[in-house]
DNA sequence: GCCACGTTCTAGAACGTTCTAGAGTCGTTG
DNA sequence: CAACGACTCTAGAACGTTCTAGAACGTGGC
């Protein structure tokens, strides 16, 4: 075990190949431009004294950051989904993320200046809570990408889902069960509440279902599909689309504890697929966000604004897809 | 929005404050060795200028890194929780985090080749798969400290919770509440679970009931508590304690489509308090680790070994805590 | 006035790597 | 044989910052 010990350099792989330090870094590269005899002879010396690329001094030598900083929550079990998916389609275009978590204790803010004394060459967001004129700052200097919410800016690039889209998914798959009365349970003032509503009204007009429209406010915690639950149950409707997932079990809990049956009684829809979603002991119906697509179409579009590509359509907006479980069935 | 613009550097700072390279600098670093109004004159000029420090630059001159790697899985939420406290823990000693993610399509070694090539000072590793040979090799060259897993290499620091203590806990609990009917779902061939096996046949030894003690085969995952308790069912015990959250969760869904009541005709305790443990709709009583505890420890053992100090205590062990919820309750 | 000491400030080199221009070698063609 | 082009290889500079040694200046003591 060396702590201080100093770390073998292209120099030293240099002095023992017989051979210069930029035809090492060449061979190291796999760039043009050494002898097949010569790449051989640099790569036995490599690996016997386990030289190690230092990352530091290649970026800043090589002018060219290939690195794109991605801020994410450790609060949001989602994000951990898309930093799958975002390393993958960062690896494809020959790209390295560098990660900042924002926790509970590390604001947004530290986790963003971090990543701009790395010399990012573009940022990803994952949900930022930010205000937009802050993210449009932030645009001035270096390529942004904002995940999994609107903004509306012409300098910030958004990847997000069709919100208004899933809404009317979950009540299309409702009414094809046969379900007329179905409530919608909204997400209060979060951004994404307004398309989720919208799309909620939107499905329920287009199955002629007006008069069964029924708005009770939530949020986006457990309790605040709790409180929601609290109201439906003097007169519930057959069944309802929830916010998001984790108000929807909030949203379960209280029906159960009121020997309401699920999907019998009531079918639930939550939004977002979230790892709990799956769960047997859970089995959410829930309307799911296309996790890869989202991550490309992101770490393209983050790869395109480092190239000083003009951007025709800075805003992407996918579609979600419905994952039927279990709380979904039938109404009596 | 500017891609390719060069970002303000030392250079621009000085040449616009009237003074040297190095004085700006030490002005940057707080460092002693300049007056209190250049001090002020410099400062003014790195923020009109918006002045950030280049890191690499930072890192590959100072020969100091005080950069720990930390490599987590996006598959574990514990490690979510694990990065809050080790971001504090860092910030108080004066160190940064570099984030690696393990994901189901990105393997630990990928992970780890990473921070090695931005010359970490040390490593934390969360519940490596790694064999205990790979993470000793790793250890010869910069220090190594493991958290969850027990490894038993004197190179390798360990930073864990006492499992066998954990499943005291969760025995004594249930024992307080009653009852003398406890089974335990262990988890197969999982490292941890030879100790909370251990801890669970101590207990039950030590509370008289050893003619009680009864082992069914579990496994990690939600299948793995499904099918423990399927095997259960034909003679259930009043209560039983469950290798991790995960097969907790699958062991409860099996209970209650059989039609058994959880607390009332038996209880479960789970383990790790993961995050899903305390929604309401799950409720799950469980033990957690010490997380803030291990998270200090852990970067402390980083920096001593990076001080080159000789620590002389490589594996700490940590209690665990119950944490008491809806799924525990006195036996009929 | 001279000397010693402490503080501020500067110049130059170093960190490890990549970029770039040029030298040297070899093979082909006229 | 000479010229040209392609390929291999090298030397030196640059990236942005910190480290280190030394110069300059001011103050206090003798």
């Amino acid at each position: 075990m060396r702590t201080g010990e100093r770390r073998p350099t292209l120099a030293d792989v240099a002095a023992e190949a017989g051979v210069s330090v930029a035809l090492v870094s060449i061979v190291m590269r796999e760039a043009p431009g050494a002898s097949a005899a010569t790449r051989q002879r640099v790569l036995e010396v490599a690996r016997r004294l386990d030289y190690q690329p230092d990352s530091r001094a290649r970026l800043l030598r090589s002018g060219e950051s290939r690195l794109l900083g991605v801020v994410f929550s450790v609060r949001h079990p989602f994000h951990d989904d898309l930093l799958t998916g975002l390393y993958d389609a960062a690896d494809k275009q020959g790209y390295e993320l560098t990660l900042s978590a924002v926790t509970p204790r590390r604001d947004e803010r530290t986790a963003i200046a971090g990543l701009l004394q790395d010399r990012c060459a573009a940022l990803i967001l994952l949900g930022p809570l930010a205000p937009t004129a802050e993210l449009a700052t932030l645009a001035d200097r270096l390529p942004v990408v904002v995940m999994t919410r609107a903004v509306r800016h012409r300098a910030v690039d958004v990847v997000r889902t069709d919100d208004s889209r899933g809404l009317q998914l979950a009540v299309d798959h409702l009414v094809e069960l046969g379900h007329r009365r179905i409530a919608h349970v909204d997400g209060a003032r979060w951004v994404a509440s307004a398309d989720r509503r919208q799309g909620y009204r939107d499905a329920m007009r287009r199955h002629g279902l007006e008069e069964f429209v029924r708005i009770i406010p939530g949020g986006s915690g457990e309790e605040d599909g709790a409180r929601a639950a609290r109201l439906l149950l003097d007169d519930p409707p057959t069944a309802v689309a929830v916010f998001n997932d984790l108000a929807a079990t909030g949203l379960l809990d209280v029906l159960r504890r009121h020997n309401l049956d699920v999907p019998g009684d009531i079918s639930v829809v939550g939004y977002d697929d979230s790892s709990f979603s799956a769960l047997a002991h859970i089995d959410l119906t829930t309307v799911a966000q296309d996790i890869d697509t989202m991550a490309t179409l992101a770490v393209s579009r983050a790869v395109e604004r480092v190239a000083g590509a003009q951007v025709v359509h800075r805003e992407t907006v996918i579609a979600p897809r419905m994952v039927i479980r279990g709380t979904t069935g039938p109404p009596r």
